[in-house]
DNA sequence: GGCGATCCATGAGCGCGGCTCATGTGCCGG
DNA sequence: CCGGCACATGAGCCGCGCTCATGGATCGCC
């Protein structure tokens, strides 16, 4: 065997096959044919020595292996995807590039717009990508170590999440959980609680455990917003993030629970390599620079 | 133009360029002909737009967007090239892999062999490579940030030398730094201070600008051996960090400088992306578990 | 159970890109 | 002014990655 590293070209299969969950579609949407990803991906693994696909009827799946393989691999194609960006800016240029930002909805909506504004009027080269991601499992953090996102607005409280090993991160503020009720129910117990997916439970469960009464009910929601428009209809109470309070509809009471309140810790969390990219560089100050934003 | 990243062929060419200070001596470390790194280099600068290396009579010398080019090139190449290992880890199989350590000589002498040894124990697969590098200017950390070794054991004394953005690093443990003199003479005041060029000026200036009395003349030596063997030999005083003395020649007297006395901070710093494979993790945890070894 | 559908696998052949060989160009020292 | 040194350039060969065409496996369906 000539060379037992991947190709670009390889590493470029892995990625689609792995996304479009088969061969076939993985070919289309890199505009080659189902033979060309057949032999890319056998290839690929006999340079490995791994099998990294399990192929069945409904497609293509990839391994554990398989599955590393290919968050690596996207790391490496961003890399050279933004070489170019990277050493003109280094040659005195202007900084350049795309930032890929995973964040969760209520920061996504609150905090991100003023911050690439102002990034945007000192880098006007920068082009910023946002995906929004719901805060479950991996979350915005997942989405940076799979390499999908360069940067991530996260929420850091590690009793959710670990931050895997080899990312590094840092805290930006920490936001408070607060109580809201419909104006029309005066006293929130009684009513049921609605909670959402997100990570609402696991960092106000402990919160409920020590107060002296607990909904008789619980609803879940998917989405913040949905959960406010629940409370706005009168449907019930819920505990949530300062943040996503911003622009909540009428009709709605919020109370302070105090300075014992559940609280959680947003920060932001880079993929390795791409710290040094100086477009990340610049959004992550942004970041720090941002006031509490409440 | 076909595609505008470059391809791995280029990033070796651009690295063997750099370090050969040649197009020729490039060329012939990697067993090409200096046509074919010619046509590489030039067509690296058309697909990132910036020059990437002075030409002159005696070589080629990098760029500053040059040298940039070339540290990423070393990591994507590294990335490439542990993919294997790495992606054999996580099927499952045996940790394996290289990995590039930079360390300055008394940790590399005093503190890896037992580190490397149970490492060796646990993972029989993994092959460390240890390089001694003088912690002056850059020192081990730079070694790192220019992709030529996965891993630093570093001073992080911030003073000295900032760690560049995007690296990971870790404090492992506080080094005293201990004054030393001939057995022969009693009274280390009047004796020449032997210096050394590492780190040792920085760390202990603070110090001494406290102390009531200054030496009589300063000699500076390479090596921290050098400065013991000097010291054995009568030559002169001096205070060096704690690691240096294990092994140190007989006919000195150490004599601790108290709980004020200087000291450095002894830490690990990551490559990015490489603190994500097992081979690096395993080590980083054998480095924490290390006594502190004195 | 045969049949079609829908995946992936395999083999043959073509074309592009990267290599070498041969030669050209600029620069500096003597 | 010339020779040597180091990079630049052009022509041509060759391997590799692509496509096209076809084969093989597995599932649902009646």
């Amino acid at each position: 065997m000539t060379t037992s590293e991947l190709a670009p070209h390889e590493l470029r299969v892995l990625v689609s096959v792995a996304e479009a969950r088969g061969f076939g579609a993985g070919a289309a949407r890199l505009g080659l044919t189902q033979s060309a990803v057949s032999h890319a991906v056998r290839t690929a693994e006999r340079k490995l020595g791994v099998v990294l696909f399990t192929r069945g009827r409904q497609g293509a799946a990839p391994t554990e292996a398989g599955a590393r393989a290919v968050a690596r691999a996207r790391h490496i194609l961003r890399l050279l995807d933004t070489m170019g960006a990277e050493v003109h800016a280094a040659g005195g240029g202007e900084v350049t590039g795309t930032v890929r930002i995973a964040a969760f909805r209520s920061a996504a909506v609150h905090v991100l717009p003023g911050v690439l504004d102002r990034l945007a009027a000192r880098h006007p080269g920068v082009s910023p990508q946002v995906n929004i991601v719901r805060e479950v499992g991996p979350g915005t953090t997942g989405e940076v170590a799979d390499g999908r996102a360069d940067l991530a607005v996260a929420t850091l409280n590690p009793d959710t999440y670990p931050i895997p090993k080899g990312l590094l991160s840092g805290k930006l503020f920490e936001e408070r959980y607060l109580l809201v009720h419909p104006a029309s129910a005066p006293d929130p117990r009684g009513l049921p609680l609605v909670d959402w997916a997100e990570n609402c439970s696991s960092h106000t469960r402990g919160w409920w455990r020590d107060q002296d009464w607990m909904p008789t009910a619980t609803v879940t929601a998917e989405d913040d917003g949905v959960v406010l428009s629940m409370v706005a209809a009168g449907m019930g109470m819920a505990v949530v993030p300062e943040l996503s309070l911003l622009g909540a509809p009428g009709g709605i009471v919020t109370r302070d629970l105090g300075p014992d309140g559940p609280k959680r810790q947003v920060g932001y969390v880079v993929a390795p390599g791409m710290a040094q990219g100086a477009a990340v560089r610049e959004l992550i100050r942004g970041l720090r620079e941002t006031p509490v934003g409440v």
